[in-house]
DNA sequence: CGACGGGTTGAGCCAGCTCAATGGGCGTGG
DNA sequence: CCACGCCCATTGAGCTGGCTCAACCCGTCG
């Protein structure tokens, strides 16, 4: 199981697939592409002829506003789609795109459409991943609008921590978080200057160190009780 | 079409139903319930046996913090679904309460899962309301991360006047508003005293006026330009 | 009549802001 | 090899939007 796609380490948390799904899951890519930092995935009005999946990297939903800030809406991690029914609504409402160099896995609408219809598991876990992406923007709302910087900051972290486990891609408390402070500034739509001063708090209380891009929640429990961390709303299974 | 419940005249913004799928949506309700305000729907862990459908008042999905302050994440407004799908995520991670009193319509969950199977347009339709929701919360966390608290205001009420609107429950610029200031601040995340303040500053702009519950948006164009409202993260059909 | 749930207003406070300056790491060009 | 520029992190200083606390008013309802 360690070398499923990290499409399919993901889904099998909304439904409980059986081998032959996850065989059709294993064929559904159509080809790959590599994008680099900084890059709009997805232009807008551009026809849909495929949706994308993150591979590897990290990339996001984003919004500009009128004075020129970013609003980061979405933190997009591998397995995860980035335009699951962009097609239902038509045009976008926001922006897609990378925070670092990303691998994109691109799967024919129709295939995609196709197995839904078919394959009542996988159609499921798709249904399960819109509701996992809408629960978690719901949590955000919670984070963003009532909770202190501090809190707000420890939250994400214990966020990103909990979604990358999913998917592998944490080595115990620790795993690679590539953001600038202007990049989590924009996350949780505080200043870049305050971003450093909460993150040395963070530092000194010693619940986190940070180096070289990597990350260690050295005190996880303490960080979940400070920001009222608690992963229910990612909806995510314990046995697999 | 002035007749049609409030559930179908919202679904036609989602996809272009037939005369049989109106139908068919017509017939769907398995019966009504009233409900009074400040009630919680739908409670936790409780077998969920029917989709509810808010067919008038307001409700709302909303988290209470550790220091009880209560986090309104969505509105339910008539014609939205409370739970369309919660089955997937098998635990609710929020709750649904009442705003004022309501009556509520329930849907068997069968009935409505053999519907999405067999007919595409009505599938569609819900996928749509789905998606919306999503976006609806996507605008909102910019609302609440970014905007200055008039701001807030002013777009939530351009808001609310779209919605209403899709629906028919707006008369002109004016529509039913009865939100105390403790529940705007909840809305919003700010504090009740300052709800007022900031209403009094709209009001003496005269931006909008307020009596009887009842709201005029007197100047709709500047609220929008105030607060930067876009309609177009609603997703809804201009030729209805 | 009193209690209670709103709305309104004043006064003082503080979390997080802006502006500004400094230092380190790194790629580029001379 | 060094000089330069750039991006990012860091730190200081002063400002302000929105907060809390505390009154007070009004209409409604038991």
């Amino acid at each position: 199981m360690a070398d499923e796609n990290y499409l399919i380490r993901k889904l099998r948390h909304g439904a409980n697939l059986e081998a032959e799904d996850i065989g059709r899951l294993e064929r559904i890519f159509d080809r790959f592409k590599s994008v680099g930092a900084g890059c709009d995935l997805i232009a807008e009005g551009q026809p849909p002829s495929h949706v994308h999946v993150i591979m590897s990297g990290t990339a996001c939903r984003y919004k500009v506003l009128p004075d020129g800030r970013r609003a980061i809406v979405s933190l997009l991690l591998p397995g995860d789609f980035c335009d699951l029914h962009v097609a239902i609504l038509g045009h976008m409402d926001h922006s897609i795109g990378t925070l670092t160099d990303c691998e994109i896995a691109l799967i024919e609408r129709d295939v995609l459409a196709d197995m839904l219809i078919h394959y009542p598991l996988i159609n499921r876990a798709c249904w399960w991943a819109t509701l996992v992406d809408e629960a978690v923007l719901r949590e955000w709302l919670v984070n963003i609008g009532r909770r202190s910087s501090e809190q707000q900051l420890a939250h994400l972290f214990c966020e990103l921590h909990a979604r990358l486990e999913t998917v592998g891609l944490t080595e115990g408390q620790s795993f690679f978080m590539p953001f600038t402070q202007t990049t989590l500034a924009d996350l949780l739509g505080i200043s870049a200057v305050h971003v450093q001063r909460v993150m040395s708090s963070l530092r000194d209380k010693g619940l986190l160190s940070l180096q070289d891009r990597r990350i260690n929640l050295i005190d996880f429990r303490g960080l979940a009780e400070l920001s009222d961390f608690d992963p229910v709303y990612l909806h995510l299974k314990t046995d697999i």
